[in-house]
DNA sequence: TTGAAAGCGCTACCAA
DNA sequence: TTGGTAGCGCTTTCAA
């Protein structure tokens, strides 16, 4: 391995000029210059940026753990990340810790003096989990908010975007709206189930909700399907808190004989791809997944800069509704 | 930041001790590991890892390098590689340079003593574009041969791919098959397009293949079926070099009027999650994406244990068949 | 079993 | 403008 040592004893200078000739720093003879350059490319020596890294305290890299790598979700998040980042020219260490909170906790000690700031989005977004360990490191959270008031964060309101859906249904004429849960220990799913109640109790009189369990799984939503057919409730809407569930049911209810959009109202949340290219088109809640990643990058970005952000740089991003056919909305067509 | 020198002072012993106590090292007595532990606990004492990895020559981190980030294709080899990587306790440096061979070169040469290993996919698939910077480190190619026959690789068997859905469409019926090209200077569509024109070649007496310009985007896809309706070409199926266009396209032509399975046969290339929703269903080509990246994953860690892969452990993974409504295969639903 | 000290490859300070 | 050198925080000989 050739190191800086080897390019000053080619050049004939000391490791301090070629590490200054090396760095571009304007101190140093055209000449002296020339001779370092030379002996670099010759010897094809590449930097160390590790060794670079512990006598800066600076290691140009931004921490990302997030719970899974699986989907689109997280995948849209590190793109937004990506997307400012490398424009600052950061290098990304990820470190995923597939759900525990002791496993996160081991990430992020893993993380010290790798990188120079973390974004991490806390399992089941419970904040505690990493706040004792990411005391000593700029940290931005991710879907979550911290107990502490302090550390900033980036999330989607998924109150907001369940009242925005629930309203919808109700001003589209439904008057029994079913409501499936997602995982019951998921903080974005207890969010948008609190928002549909909330709604139906300020608009409906009787305001009796009805949910569904549910697991954010395509099974769940065609098991709720099947329950809805099979039970002989009365409804007329269906609100499932994620669209893998919304579109699976909507297929199942259809294959029974139910026309959607108009028999039957359907609405998920997430707005996926596939949304809109089912038939009828999927009414759903549009969050800018990617705006939080890039965002809490630049948030971060500034605090590297020795900024101290405070809690009200915070942002909470608002869903809008996609409205397609599934609610009587659109055409009822795939094409939004 | 307290440092192990701080967590020796307390403990009152050498900072040799305290690494040693610290790593789990047997020779230090019961006794002064406690001491020491303790310290470390009061003190709230984390590892500088960036210090360790100088010292040991040793980061535990594998570089990936891709040339987006955009979609699934590239979350999912991620999954792969996180897959296997979680599991060695290795760590991920993402360092993506948005497909120029410039951007490449520096983004390894950023990674030099950050990382342990590389995987890397070339843009375009150009291998050479990299070979001669990560010459020093253990590195896998992802999706690209690499020109000096002795750097492993893993990718996919595009041409046996298009084989496979070409032969296909023609045991369907077609005879008239049109193929829409993807960007020319993309090795995957080029490879594509190759295995269409060779079963093309081989099966059919005339074997001139009909070829339109694609770039794998949406549009494409409805600016070829758009031609194709209004330039009286006869045709009787369509192989798309990927499924975005071949979505569009089908969609472009069912709203003309054509019945998609009998009256022309549509197949693909990716399998994305939508090809099995849209109506009817695409045939497709499917390819194990997440494999890519867990295989290569795992050449990697046998690379960093010390063992010499020779060429002959690359793996090129053959893809299957996803038959579904468009080529007459299936029911002609939107389910599998 | 423990401690002193020499690095790992680099930067930055202080003199020259 | 250049060179010598003291670290960055840690591990690992080599002696004690």
């Amino acid at each position: 391995m050739v190191t800086i040592r080897d390019v000053a004893k080619a050049a004939g200078v000391s490791v301090a000029t070629a590490s200054r000739a090396l760095n571009g720093m304007s101190i140093v003879t055209a000449k002296t210059r020339e001779k370092i350059e030379a002996a670099a490319t010759a010897l094809d020596y590449v930097p160390h940026s590790g060794a670079r890294s512990l006598t800066k305290r600076k290691t140009d890299t931004i921490g990302v753990i997030l719970p899974d790598l699986f989907g689109e979700f997280f995948s849209e998040i590190i793109r937004g990340i990506d997307l400012v980042t490398h424009r600052a020219g950061k290098s990304l260490l990820l470190g995923n810790m597939h759900g525990s909170a002791e496993e996160t906790a081991q990430a992020i000690r893993a993380m010290r003096g790798r990188v120079d700031g973390l974004l991490v989005m806390p399992p089941n977004s419970r904040a505690d989990t990493v706040e004792a360990v990411t005391r000593d490191i700029p940290t931005v959270l991710l879907n979550a908010q911290g107990t502490d008031d302090v550390t900033p964060f980036v999330s989607v309101d998924n109150y907001a975007g369940a009242r925005l859906v629930t309203n919808h249904l109700i001003d589209r004429g439904a008057r029994n709206i079913i409501h499936i849960a997602g995982p019951a220990n998921n903080r974005d799913a207890r969010e948008r189930q609190r928002g549909y109640c909330d709604v139906l109790a300020e608009r409906t009189g009787n305001g009796s909700p009805l949910i569904l369990p549910g697991d954010f799984r395509d099974d769940a939503g065609r098991e709720a399907a099947r329950l809805l057919l099979t039970s002989g409730i009365t409804f007329d809407a269906v609100f499932a808190s994620n669209d893998m569930m919304a579109v699976e049911l909507m297929s199942e209810l259809r294959v029974a004989g139910l026309q959607i959009g108009s028999d039957i109202l359907v609405a998920g949340f997430d707005d996926i791809p596939l949304a809109r290219h089912v038939t009828p088109g999927l009414t759903t809640v549009h969050s800018d997944i990617t705006r939080v990643g890039s965002t809490a990058a630049e948030l971060m970005l500034r605090m590297m800069e020795g900024e101290t952000l405070e809690r009200d740089q915070s942002l909470i991003i608002a869903p809008t509704l996609a409205i397609r056919g599934s609610s009587g909305g659109g055409a009822g067509t795939a094409r939004t």
